[in-house]
RNA sequence: GGGGGGGUUCCCGAGCGGUCAAAGGGAACAGACUGUAAAUCUGUCGGCAAACGCCUACGGAGGUUCGAGUCCUCCCCCCCCCA
């Protein structure tokens, strides 16, 4: 088998690597799978929710997933669920979700599938990625056509015992809902008919979906396929992956800034570290083995390398490098802090009475409001040049801009900087 | 179709007609301690306001009351039982 970005995988096969790195929960049937993986080139697939516009860190394993399965020479497909998102997956949730509109799904397609191929090559070559939206096989069928082809191979009896659909037997669970496995099976049986798909991957709460999808393959296609799931990533304290102060972490530069993206992954939790760094990076084993063994203080190394890592794979090494740098400048002191978030306002605002604090604050994103603000001001979280501030009424003026700039902070780890345009 | 139980602030969840911006817990944020970690302790946790206070919120719309998250009517949604 041939690796077609020239590296020599640390490992000899795909299910390997996944279960070193802490990929693999599940799988049907392993050894079958392992024998298929090491005979050819094989197909496999991960479905993405175009619920969003932008991926965010959550999806970032399934993304992994694919990445692997890629440098492995095997050839990995992405589903963007257009039609099934206008379903909405049971899966791990309590509630039916919203609906979305066509026109909405169509726009988060389009910013999805820019992201996928910054991790993905998507081509025409034998283990090229492809990118396939599952509403042009599914947006056309006739009710009762679909029922008659289809939905003749479900047994509700066998869907009842799916976990998701088990777990909403209390909270309720609508018939829009219910029919969303069967439509994930049907994208199975297709890619598996239109492209040889013999694999799908996913997280763990998936399962059900794939054990459906495989059942169809074989009834329909008479076809042997598999499954395989990854773990459901929590952070050590509990936390769904991917959740900061300010909602969801994203992949979109626009929506998380690759400097907070960095200091995500350098603010995780000790506890998470080892696991990220197999997860969340394409690290050779060896080094991770060696950040693994650091202790105590040190530790904030691998954190340093986790962020970098996961950065550089995300927005590149020119903006991974920048946040960086910002941070060495903001937590170690000296450095080029040019990188720092920041805003620009005309000099202008200064002069006379000049610019409230609070204004500030919130205009920089730092607060969400100005009673938020004046809490953090009582609390002496806000410093203005590095002072500590303790003055609600505060005026920002000349005396405050230090080197044609005024620096904020709020607590120990929020920074912005007001770029003064003369 | 009939009967019963529900819809509360980010989540869970309590809430006698006034003292409810609403108990308690979780999450989150800040301060102390640290290592931009965890644990712990303390504080904060709808908006505007320096403050008095004002505004917005308890599924939706009306109503009764000096006064309603709390009572009444209608509507929407969810759960359970029966048909």
């Amino acid at each position: 088998m041939d690796t077609e970005n020239g590296k020599t995988p640390a490992f000899d096969s795909f299910i390997e690597e996944m279960k070193w790195r802490g990929f693999f929960e599940q799988c049907t049937d392993e050894k079958s799978l392992t024998e298929l993986l090491a005979g050819e080139t094989t197909t496999g697939y991960i479905g993405f929710d175009p619920t969003a516009d932008s991926l965010h860190v959550g999806s970032l394993l399934p993304i992994m997933g694919l990445v692997h399965l890629q440098n492995h020479g095997h050839k990995p497909i992405a589903i963007v669920g257009g039609a099934t998102a206008m379903v909405g997956d049971p899966s791990g949730r309590t509630e039916l979700r919203n609906m979305m509109t066509l026109e909405t799904i169509d726009k988060n397609l389009e910013g999805i599938k820019e992201q996928l191929s910054r991790f993905i090559r998507f081509g025409t070559g034998a283990s090229d990625g492809m990118m396939l939206n599952n509403a042009d096989w599914l947006k056309d069928h006739l009710y009762l056509e679909f029922l008659r082809d289809v939905g003749r191979y479900f047994s509700v009896n066998q869907m009842l015992t799916r976990d998701s659909v088990k777990s909403r037997m209390e909270t309720g669970l609508s018939f829009i809902e219910f029919n969303y496995m069967i439509l994930q099976a049907y994208d199975f049986m297709v890619l598996n008919r239109d492209h040889g798909c013999r694999l799908q991957m996913g997280g763990n709460d998936q399962w059900g979906n794939i054990c459906s999808g495989i059942d169809l393959c074989r009834r329909v296609n008479q076809a042997e396929v598999f499954g395989l799931t990854f773990p459901l990533m929590m952070t050590a304290s509990g936390v769904k992956m991917g959740k900061s102060a300010e909602g969801a972490v994203w992949l979109d530069a626009a929506r998380t800034s690759p400097y907070d993206f960095y200091q995500y992954w350098v603010n995780v939790d000790d506890r998470d570290v080892s696991r990220f760094l197999r997860l969340y990076t394409l690290m050779p084993p060896t080094e991770i083995e060696k950040l693994e063994k650091l202790q105590g203080a040190e530790i904030r190394e691998a954190k340093k390398v986790l962020a970098r890592e996961v950065t550089t794979l995300v927005h590149g090494k020119g903006e991974a490098a920048a946040a960086e740098k910002a941070a060495k400048a903001l937590f170690s002191g000296g450095g080029d802090d040019s990188t720092v978030p920041s805003s620009e306002r005309p000099a202008a605002d200064f002069g006379g009475a000049g610019l409230s604090l609070l204004d500030a604050l919130t205009d920089a994103g730092l607060m969400k409001s100005k009673g938020e603000a004046r809490r953090m001001i009582r609390q002496k979280a806000v410093r203005v040049g590095g002072e500590v501030i303790e003055d609600e009424t505060l005026q920002l003026t000349g005396e405050h801009i230090q080197d044609g700039k005024i620096t904020l902070q709020v607590g120990k780890k929020r920074h912005h900087h007001i770029l003064v345009a003369s």
